[in-house]
DNA sequence: TTTCGACGTCTTTTT
DNA sequence: GACGTCGAAA
C-alpha cells in the first residue's frame, strides 16, 4: 500500500512506526484518527495478528468507528481487542476473576448506584447521626472517586476542594474502606473499580505476563484525558515490550474534573525512554480564518507542547463572529433562521451543530428547532437511564441476573405501598439468604397474610419467575416485567404515558440484545442517550439532524457549521472554576476544542439576560471573547410590541360582574 | 413505620 | 426543578 498517497509525511511517520514507545502529538483536525486507523491497517499488513493490538479510546464509539473503517480495508481489522479502559477492565476481571479474588458475575454501579450505595454504607457506619455536618451522596461520591483517580489521601482532596467537610477526613477514611469492603461482598463494581482492580490484576505478576504476551501493540488516544490510574494501566501493559503509542493533544485535555491528568501526556516520553515524539501541525479541517482564532488562543496557555497549527491548503473563508442578544429566546430564535438559511445554500442539516458548556443552555434552542419542525439530536447532559422509571425496570432485570442485589431489591420494595426503608431492608436481609427466585417466592408466600403488601409481593415475584423463564428471548422477558411494572407506572406519575414512550424505547433496545449480562454491562458503560431521539421534521432522515451537543460530548467530531452560545462570564467559564486558575485554564481548553470543532462556520453567541439560581441576571460577555479578535455584529433590532393604551376607569368592570361573567363561563 | 407536605439547599462537564 | 430533612398524621 503507498501510504503517502494518503497521509502527509509526518502521518506516514507515525504509521509506519513499528517497535518501541511512541508519542503523537496532535493537534486539533490534523488528522489522527486516520493515523490511528492506518497503523492499525498497516500492522496487519505486516503480519501481526489482530488480536495482538489493543486499542484504548475514550468512547466505545471512537473506537468502533476507527476499527470499523479499517476493517473496510482489512476485515481483519475488526478482530482487534478495542474499547474504553473501563470496557477492558471489565473483560481482563471477568477473565481474572478466580485469581484476583472477585466473584466473575459482578454488577457495575453506574453513576446513580455508586452514590446510593455509599450512603447505605455511611448510614450502617451511623455517620449521618453524628453531631457533624456528613456529606450527602452525591459529594460522598465526589470526594472518594477524586481520591482513588488522583491516587492522594482523602484529607488532601477535602483541603482543596470540600473545605468545608475537612472534620469528616477520618470517617471518609473510614467509608472508603468499608464500601470496599461492601462491593466485594456484593460483586459491586463501580466505574473506579474497574481501573483500580485493573491495576491490581496487571500487578500480579503471572496475569501481567500472561496479558503482555497476548498485547504485543498498545494504542491509547486521547491520552492527555487519561488519569493516574489509566497511566499506570498503560505502563504496566506496555512494561515488557514497550510497544506503546499515546495519541492526544495537551491542548485538548477537558476531563481534569475526573481526574484527567494532562502532565500524563507531558511526562510520556520521560516516562518511557528512547521515546518517539512527532508533532501532526497540518490541520485538514477548518480554514484559516477559524484556525487563526483557535492559534490566538492556543497561545495564552501555559503548559503545553508548543504547536501552531496551519490550514493545509491555506482555505479562507467567512470570518468567525460573535454576536450579542438580549435573552435566549431571541438567540434561539435567530440561530434557527440562520440554520433554514444555510440549510438552503446547500448546507446538509448532518453539517450543522450548536455547542455549548452546560446542557441546561440547549433549552431554547431545542424548543425553537422543534418549533420550525428542523430534526435535531441531544448529545450529552441527562442519560436515558438517569430516569426514574427507566431505573425502576431496569432494577427487574438485575434481580433476573443477580437475585441478591440488594441496590435493585431495595428500589425494587420500595415501590410497593406499605413497604418503606425499615421494612425493605429487612425483607433484603431474608431474600439474600435464600439461594434463587423460586426460594424467594416461597419465603414471600410464608408471610403472614396481614402484611399488607404481601399481594403485591406475590405478584412481583411471580412476575420475576416467569421473566426468568424468558431470558433467551430478552423482549418478551422484557414485556412480562413492563406489565408488572405497569400499575405503579400509572399511580406514581401523572405524565405516565409519555414515561410509557421511554420505556417502549428501552423496549426496542432490549429486544436488539440477546445476552441479558451484556445488556446490563452496556447500560452502565454506554448508557444511551436521552436526547438522541430526532425530533420529526420536514426532512428526511437521509439529510440527517442538526446535533445539540455539550462541547465535551462534540470531542473529535466536526462540523460545516458551529454555533457556539452560552459565552458569558459564570457560564463558560463557569463560575465554579474562577476560583483556581488551573480549573479556568481547563475551560479554556474546553474553549478551544470547541471552536476547532468548525470547518467553515463559526458563530459565537451570548445573552445579557440568562438564568442563573432561579433569578434572572445580567451577564458580562465571557472573559474568552473579549481578548479575541472576532467580528463583532449587532443583534438585529429587537421587535417592538406595541403597549394597548390602558383602559379608562369607567370601563372596568367591578369584581362582581367579573365573577358573573366567569360564571357563565364554568 | 409509612406517607405526605413544607421547607431549605444546590444546580457542570462523563466512564 | 430535584433531592434531602423534618415533623405531623394515619
Amino acid at each position: 500500500m503507498e501510504l503517502a498517497q494518503f497521509l502527509n509525511s509526518a502521518q506516514v511517520e507515525a504509521v509506519e512506526h513499528r517497535q518501541g514507545p511512541l508519542l503523537v502529538i496532535a493537534g486539533a483536525g490534523s488528522g489522527k484518527t486516520r493515523v490511528i486507523e492506518y497503523r492499525v491497517l498497516n500492522l496487519i499488513l505486516n503480519q501481526v495478528e489482530p488480536t495482538s493490538i489493543l486499542l484504548l479510546t475514550f468512547t466505545r464509539r471512537a473506537s468502533r468507528e476507527m476499527l470499523a473503517r479499517a476493517a473496510k480495508q482489512d476485515p481483519k481489522c475488526g478482530l482487534v481487542e478495542g474499547g474504553t479502559f473501563h470496557s477492558f477492565g471489565v473483560r481482563l476481571l471477568r477473565r481474572y476473576a478466580g485469581r484476583i479474588g472477585i466473584k466473575e458475575n459482578f454488577t457495575i454501579l453506574d453513576s446513580a448506584d455508586a452514590p446510593e450505595a455509599m450512603r447505605r454504607v455511611a448510614t450502617a457506619l451511623g455517620y449521618y447521626q453524628l453531631p457533624l455536618r456528613f456529606p450527602q451522596k452525591s459529594s460522598l461520591q465526589k470526594i472518594l472517586s477524586a481520591a482513588t483517580n488522583k491516587q492522594k489521601p482523602i484529607a488532601e482532596i477535602l483541603e482543596q476542594d470540600y473545605p468545608n467537610f475537612q472534620a469528616c477526613a477520618k470517617e471518609l477514611e473510614n467509608l472508603r474502606l468499608q464500601y470496599a469492603r461492601y462491593k466485594l461482598e456484593m460483586g459491586y463494581f463501580d466505574y473506579d473499580d474497574l481501573l483500580l482492580y485493573s491495576k491490581l490484576a496487571l500487578e500480579i505478576k503471572e496475569i501481567r505476563a500472561e496479558v503482555q504476551a497476548q498485547f504485543q501493540y498498545i494504542m491509547v488516544d486521547e491520552y492527555q484525558d487519561t488519569n493516574q490510574v489509566q497511566g499506570e494501566i498503560v505502563a504496566l501493559l506496555a512494561q515488557s515490550h514497550g510497544n506503546v503509542m499515546a495519541v492526544g493533544d495537551d491542548a485538548q485535555s477537558i476531563y481534569g474534573f475526573r481526574g484527567a491528568q494532562h502532565a500524563n501526556i507531558l511526562s510520556f516520553p520521560s516516562l518511557f525512554p528512547g521515546c518517539k515524539v512527532i508533532k501532526l501541525e497540518t490541520n485538514y479541517r477548518s480554514t484559516q480564518d477559524i484556525l487563526d482564532l483557535g492559534n490566538q488562543v492556543l497561545e495564552g496557555m501555559q503548559q503545553k507542547y508548543s504547536k501552531r497549527l496551519v490550514s493545509a491548503e491555506r482555505r479562507r473563508g467567512q470570518a468567525p463572529s460573535l454576536r450579542v442578544f438580549k435573552e435566549p429566546a431571541e438567540e434561539a430564535a435567530w440561530i434557527a433562521e440562520k440554520i433554514q438559511e444555510l440549510y438552503h445554500q446547500g448546507v446538509p442539516l448532518r453539517e450543522m451543530a450548536v455547542l455549548f458548556r452546560s446542557s441546561h443552555l440547549s433549552f431554547q434552542t431545542q424548543t425553537e428547532l422543534a418549533k420550525r419542525k428542523l430534526p435535531f439530536e441531544v448529545h450529552g447532559g441527562k442519560k436515558f437511564s438517569d430516569m426514574a422509571h427507566v431505573k425502576d425496570l431496569l432494577s427487574y432485570f438485575k434481580l433476573l441476573y443477580n437475585p441478591k442485589d440488594e441496590l435493585a431489591w431495595n428500589r425494587v420494595l420500595m415501590l410497593l405501598t406499605g413497604v418503606g426503608p425499615k421494612t425493605a431492608s429487612r425483607l433484603i436481609e431474608t431474600i439474600q439468604a435464600q439461594a434463587d427466585l423460586l426460594e424467594v417466592h416461597e419465603f414471600f408466600l410464608s408471610l403472614p397474610e396481614k402484611r399488607i403488601y404481601k399481594g403485591e409481593l406475590l405478584l412481583l415475584s411471580a412476575a420475576l419467575g416467569q421473566a426468568r423463564g424468558q431470558v433467551h428471548d430478552l423482549a418478551s422477558c422484557y414485556s412480562t416485567l413492563l406489565r408488572a411494572y405497569q400499575p405503579y407506572l400509572e399511580q406514581r406519575y401523572d405524565n405516565w404515558t409519555q414515561r410509557k414512550k421511554d420505556l417502549e424505547t428501552l423496549s426496542q433496545i432490549a429486544g436488539r440484545y440477546h445476552d441479558l449480562h451484556q445488556l446490563l454491562l452496556d447500560f452502565a458503560l454506554e448508557p444511551p442517550e436521552r436526547g438522541v431521539v430526532a425530533v420529526q421534521g420536514v426532512t428526511q432522515a437521509a439529510e440527517g439532524a442538526i446535533v445539540l451537543s455539550t462541547i465535551h460530548s462534540a470531542k473529535g467530531l466536526e462540523w460545516g457549521a458551529v454555533f457556539l452560545i452560552g459565552m458569558m462570564e459564570g457560564i463558560f467559564p463557569t463560575a465554579y472554576s474562577l476560583k483556581s486558575p488551573e480549573a479556568i485554564e481547563e475551560e479554556e481548553r474546553l474553549f478551544y476544542v470547541a471552536l476547532t470543532r468548525a470547518k467553515n462556520q463559526l458563530f459565537l453567541s451570548f445573552c445579557h439576560y440568562g438564568f442563573a439560581g432561579g433569578i434572572t441576571q445580567f451577564n458580562q460577555p465571557s472573559r474568552f471573547v473579549q481578548n479575541l479578535s472576532l467580528e463583532r455584529e449587532d443583534r438585529p433590532p429587537p421587535v417592538r410590541t406595541k403597549k394597548p393604551p390602558p383602559l379608562e376607569a369607567a370601563q372596568a368592570l367591578s369584581k362582581e360582574e367579573l365573577l358573573a361573567k366567569l360564571a357563565k363561563m364554568f
